[in-house]
DNA sequence: TTTT
DNA sequence: TTTT
């Protein structure tokens, strides 16, 4: 009916590009999706997850992306049934990727670090317009504890 | 009833932390988030989309991310109406995060740049078992047509 | 980069169906999208979203979809600035949806409410296999409080 | 780093509710999610995908749920491997849901059916304003096919 | 006002 | 094993 997954993760391979019988290109890869908390070791765990794409997007993910590297996916969860060779069931679940988007790796960037853009624009002070809520004029903000969200 | 957002995109200026009267810190920001295509002047374009996050992720914003930082950014789109000083009515659409991941800029990574993770999971060569559909044995690969999603 | 909507709620009004000048099918509709939370007078409150739907999902909206009915939507949420004819510079914020699904309205359904569907089917203890973790054997269950997610 | 699913499905059995041995609620069910295609021979197939829900909701849901229900999910997709009795590594996909929103099975509903909403919520007349693009006035609107999604 |  |  409806099925969405939405990722953000890091290759833990290099991307397996094949094709079918038909020519059609499919890539597979497995992402590592860090969980939003730690375990009881204070560790963080990740998720491994295993993305399949297809078509275009299967040869810009082989020829374009490495081990390592971060992506955003967007597709939808997918369940296989099959049986191995040894007549045994096997359950397989994967993302089919309708979209994956290259993001840059790391180096420079990430928390904390230097922004990579830096300088003012002289517009900060464009949002003190009567319409806005969030205007800043050194008061305490009028904004009422109902609109806590949670 | 089920409202989620789910964005990645550049902060247009800096984020902007407040309080409110009883001393809860909110942090807003804009996002420009590219479109999917282009339009007919062969130009990508962007949504500027208002983002609002409250307590501790406030204050992390805050601290550490700026204009021109890439974030992921998950929550609920809220839509407020109010009138403002002249009595005119006004819609304000916002996405309400509750979550905020701060991601790399740039500079380094880039398309096919270095990795800068060395995964290693203990399950890596899982994917040669024999359960593996996708498992690189150098054959044309067992995938039927029928596997196409569309 | 990445631009994401999830939403279920009931339309507000009948959806409107327009035409480009080209001919193209466009229907608007808003929805009314719940809180997961009520405001300090205990009321539930929701939020009024407004959505577009383009070409083959335009003329199903509108043919088959009226007020008061439940969809699920899917989309991106797009921000477009314009002026209005007394020149004032407006921003507007819609789900542009890429897809619609017609959700059963209510009736008999509801929380609490009689199933509609509700015999047994002889295999809810086929997942009593060795390989399940949730195997219903009578004893308290090998979940350690390590798995607790938050 | 960022991991979210959305599913809208029916549950395929009764949840199964048990605690750990520390006494914390936690219920399983699987989920029938249909495909947004159809196979080659033209019938529509699904994905049965299993959800893990933990503490109130867990309750909630093994209490007021049974097969055949459909509900929406929200949670974040974990890949869990382990052992089984035989020494075989297993891989385990489910979907940890964080918020299971009950929906109407169908009944009365149905496409165009009867409503069963009354909205009003004050704004309703704000369409007709100036400032609104699908204001309905008669004449062929003003959309031109630069706003064409795609 | 508008990010890279 | 499998929902409507």
């Amino acid at each position: 009916m409806l099925n969405r997954v939405v990722l953000i993760g890091r290759l833990t391979w290099d991307p397996e590009l094949r094709y079918t019988a038909n020519g059609v290109a499919v890539t597979s890869f497995r992402l590592a999706v860090e969980r939003p908390f730690t375990n009881q070791q204070g560790e963080r765990e990740a998720d491994f997850i295993d993305i399949v794409v297809w078509r275009q997007q299967a040869e810009n993910v082989a020829n374009y992306v490495k081990k390592g590297r971060m992506v955003a996916v967007e597709g939808r969860l997918q369940v296989r049934n099959y049986e191995n060779q040894e007549g045994r069931k096997v359950r397989v679940a994967e993302v089919v990727a309708d979209n994956v988007r290259f993001l840059p790796t790391g180096g420079s960037g990430g928390q904390g670090g230097n922004p990579g853009y830096e300088g003012g624009n002289g517009f900060q002070n464009d949002r003190n317009s009567s319409d806005d809520p969030f205007a800043d004029d050194g008061k305490p903000i009028d904004i009422s504890d109902d609109d806590l969200p949670f």
